[in-house]
DNA sequence: GAGGGTTGTGGAACCGGTTCTCCAAACAAA
DNA sequence: TTTGTTTGGAGAACCGGTTCCACAACCCTC
């Protein structure tokens, strides 16, 4: 039989209040403190969580809801967010929703009934649900990659992030090149990457563009290919690493060489972009989760931004001039 | 203020008693459903979690111990356990140890004293502490990808999977490779592994193979390449595709091409061994982590080993006759 | 030495459910 | 009409903590 605070309270020949008082930090004298001491060592007393719990209305456990589990970027980020919270004693409680935004809202909810000290919600959109949810459920809410007024939020400068990127490109001498982006409902990688990257160019003479859309996966990068017109461009741009990896595979495949006959980008720098020599724009996914665990905890302290991303320079990219 | 089940009862006139009955289908007239069935829907009522388990000293949590977030098997298995586990109203509680056996030891005693109704533990071996642990805390625990006495398992058949992928390379032709292999303190990967693929070597004739050891990073096994003695080998067999990724870097970088002047395998059919051309065995992790799931909440069912693996065959592998 | 502060402690109420016991009403059988 | 048997529901106790309040003991001060 697990030892409760009343079995504690009786060997120490004390109330069970006073026991309550000691593990509390209330003031209890040093002669029962000693007694007290003892006893729990002895009997190896931990509190029923519950118990706790029932009276505080709140829980050690922090939520993250989350689009896919097995992803890159998503695990990454879960790894940070975990570690912050081990070391402030909190749990992790982990809701996959497979993109679908009738189980991010539903998840909300049932975090918020599990009372989470905290809800970590990386969106792939914020949508009029999300925000009726946010605003009924009373519990601390940071957004991760997606922003919207009046939610906390983290978010990577994405618009830079594109800027920099397509800089770097120009100044390898690209003129001619293709955009393979994602829908713009998702304002992170759909809307401000693109935007940042397209501002770069506009600051550019003489450069032509043309714009793919697609998803997430690798497989439908890797099918888009063949609607791809090639003809005169020297660079395609991908949005994520992954839609880079597609295309690659494609490349391969058509014997067509990296980076001497095209060259390409991405966004991400997955592991995989290292072997494939993919440059690409690195984000710090693990410090941005353990940020983000920080924050949620204790939403006082200064609002940082996330630490900034960088591009990683590998060898997909051909030197025009 | 959160609606409870004294106020349920009040204003549907009858005892708390009564709602508890109708809420967990003990014997309630139909006059009285009708009017508790409705002041729920008005007010919304969800019973309080807390509440329930402190007397039911069990709750709707699972705690799933894993050594790495950030890795693919690990990520798509928790995604197998997940959906499971959603469709039976459970919870996914997740601690990430990060390879260290204390945290594993310690996460266990965490997870029982919240009270889990189950525990996965996706341990990286199994020792003399675990075993303590698992005995002194009374919750159902299932361990994927290690075995044990006395503890219930899942585990995929790596003897014979190393067999087979063996087989398949001396079908090949390959008879002089390299086997790089991880640590035999990992039973799964270490030792079946190897053991599977040693086996067909021995019944063939006329095969030579050399052994090293590295651990479960890209990282290591690019670095290891160096020592590698590539002397009339054909073929480089890695124990996972991890390194088999590590050193397919290190054979590019050198100008070493695939599979025209040496083959290579790998386990385990990682997203990217797609795009890389690797002939790898495929693991149905996520199946497994349904099952997993599954199997952790109703023990009784009969077990089921996981679905088999089979070989992806792509073009890392020669034929060389 | 009576009045006024501290300090430490015990007791009881409370959090929001579940479950056990007991009782009342309804109906059937004698 | 009396007795026996269901059936449905009320009430209280309980799960294991926290917190509020009252009170006793002690020290200080005038």
């Amino acid at each position: 039989m697990k030892t409760t605070i009343a079995d504690v309270a009786g060997l120490a020949g004390v109330a069970k209040s006073t026991v309550s008082r000691y593990l509390n930090g209330g003031y209890v004298s040093d002669e029962t403190r000693k007694k007290i001491d003892q006893v729990i060592k002895d009997t190896k007393y931990e509190p029923n969580t519950f118990a706790q719990s029932l009276k505080a209305k709140k829980t050690n456990l922090v939520g993250v809801v989350i689009p896919r589990l097995n992803s890159y970027s998503a695990s990454l980020t879960l790894k940070g967010i975990d570690e912050k919270l081990r070391g402030e004693g909190y749990q992790l409680l982990i809701s996959n929703t497979d993109q679908s935004i009738d189980r991010e809202i539903e998840s909300l909810y049932s975090f918020a009934n599990q009372k989470v000290a905290g809800i970590i919600l990386m969106a792939t959109q914020i949508t009029k649900e999300h925000l009726m949810a946010i605003r009924e459920i009373e519990v601390p809410i940071l957004s991760i990659g997606q922003e919207h007024q009046g939610v906390a939020s983290l978010v990577y400068n994405d618009e830079e992030a594109g800027y920099d990127l397509a800089q770097y490109v120009l100044g390898c001498g690209h003129r001619r090149m293709i955009y393979v982006g994602v829908s713009e409902a998702d304002v992170a990688v759909g809307k401000n990457r693109k935007r940042g990257f397209y501002r770069a160019l506009e600051e550019a003479e003489d450069v032509e563009v043309d714009f793919y859309e697609t998803d997430f996966s690798m497989k439908s990068a890797y099918r888009l290919f063949d609607s791809l017109n090639l003809e005169g461009k020297t660079l395609i741009a991908c949005a994520t690493d992954n839609i880079a990896l597609g295309m690659m595979k494609a490349l391969g495949e058509r014997g067509i060489s990296i980076p001497g006959d095209i060259s390409i980008t991405g966004f991400g720098d997955y592991e995989v972009a290292d072997i494939m020599g993919l440059t690409t724009m690195h984000y710090p996914y693990e410090e941005a989760g353990q940020l983000a665990a920080q924050t949620v905890l204790y939403p006082e302290a200064a609002r940082v931004s996330p630490p900034k991303s960088q591009i990683i320079f590998r060898k997909s990219v051909d030197i025009l001039k």
